[in-house]
DNA sequence: TTTATAAAAATGTGATCACGTTTTGATTGA
DNA sequence: TCAATCAAAACGTGATCACATTTTTATAAA
């Protein structure tokens, strides 16, 4: 079996937790951090290998991400990580925007106070993960952050779908990250949390917009091809 | 092995795709048609006795239809089509609403005069069905129209996320068909053409979202609780 | 050095089996 | 008639194997 060059994550696994499950957190965490990287090839056996598992609870993983469009099925029937292209990109980063400012404006009137204090003990985290310069940890936190405070509206179907533009924006990180100075950027959750004290739905949603563009629109298009295409 | 009650529509299956791929579009088929309702528990043996095939297609089947939210994966590990409620009922509208804008949007610089050809000619079928009262066809024609008028931008985010809509408003259908009496509503689909030809934005915008509420716009809260709770 | 070819390795898929858990249904007792 | 009990049936899960196809590697020819 060819082994795979590929780092993931050690994440818990509860007795009553299943292995494909496990599994498709392991690859979720990953995929999301940016650990793996556009076109780098998933194979079953290979994963398998490295998960200590047979290769039928990583088949169920893989199809769960391919079905959520984090992974792709290629004519073979093999799978591998989705390139990122700049209009997918757009693509992506705009839909993001319309969904997670469609959610909070649904989440708003289900925010507690208790809410709010657990989204500060968040916020100050990812302060720290600054300091740190931890970026895996950071994103993990970020999306924690936006999960939690969207996730008050009880009807959830809106969440899946935000989940699945992280999951595909995730790996193409990894190589931005590589080519770009600054990725800590001013804190915009500030500016969040005071909108959801003062259950300000235009504040919120300004804010909300700002602290995704500020994440992706760094990304023009010049900067795009130097990450796509480097010399 | 407790038989299951269950139909399943014949599709073709050629010879290159996998058992799996044909179970899961078998499914799909039953979920988007209303063919199977709420609360019907689903079990991969069940499955696969009425498919004739071995339990592993049709669990890799069941797990891309959970993963698109289309099942549910209870406590025990058990899959059922879920149960719809007046809220979740109006999220996933306002959702499909929004997406299906978003994506008309930018799918209209790509529309050509040859895909609006191939939208009459579905268009058409689809007055056949209304004659004949095919509820069914109506539907997958009904897809089948928005499916190709918004795949074409070439660039395709936001139509897994429309069809996970459908996926999920398919099986309350069922219940809803019965409960009605006119299913058959004006065609907005003529206006959604005419806008096409005219490369009108907001008449085009305008059409599809009288469309979409055609559809569903009739269940006000006390339709939905004589639906969902009959006596 | 490059190209063509054949053998070997790797891979996805589907079937089958064993195991532990959950559900079901009949039987017993109140 | 109803509730409790317990054995049987059903179920999801993970491992293993066989098979066909694809990819890779090694070898030979130009």
């Amino acid at each position: 079996m060819k082994r795979l060059k590929l780092e993931l994550p050690d994440l818990d696994k509860p007795d009553n937790m299943t292995t494909q499950e496990h599994a498709y957190r392991r690859l979720h965490h990953a995929l999301i951090t940016g650990s793996i990287a556009p076109g780098v090839p998933v194979t079953i056996r290979g994963l398998a290998e490295i998960m200590h598992t047979s290769p039928t609870p990583v088949r169920e993983a893989l199809r769960r991400l391919s079905s959520k469009n984090a992974l792709t099925v290629l004519e073979n029937r093999r799978v591998v990580v989705p390139q990122m292209t700049s209009s997918r990109f757009h693509e992506l980063v705009s839909l993001r925007s319309m969904l997670e400012l469609f959610a909070v404006e649904r989440a708003l009137p289900h925010i507690s106070d208790a809410l709010i204090e657990e989204l500060k003990l968040i916020d100050d985290a990812m302060d720290i993960a600054v300091i740190e310069r931890d970026s895996k940890g950071l994103t993990i936190l970020n999306q924690k952050f936006h999960t939690k405070m969207l996730s008050a509206n009880p009807e959830q179907i809106t969440m899946p779908m935000i989940e699945s533009i992280w999951l595909q924006l995730g790996p193409f990180m990894h190589s931005a990250i590589a080519h770009v100075e600054t990725f800590y950027t001013i804190d915009r959750h500030k500016q969040i949390l005071i909108a959801l004290h003062n259950r300000d739905l235009a504040s919120l949603k300004q804010a909300l917009a700002a602290d995704i563009h500020d994440a992706v629109g760094r990304f023009d298009d010049q900067a795009m091809q130097k990450i796509l295409h480097p010399k």
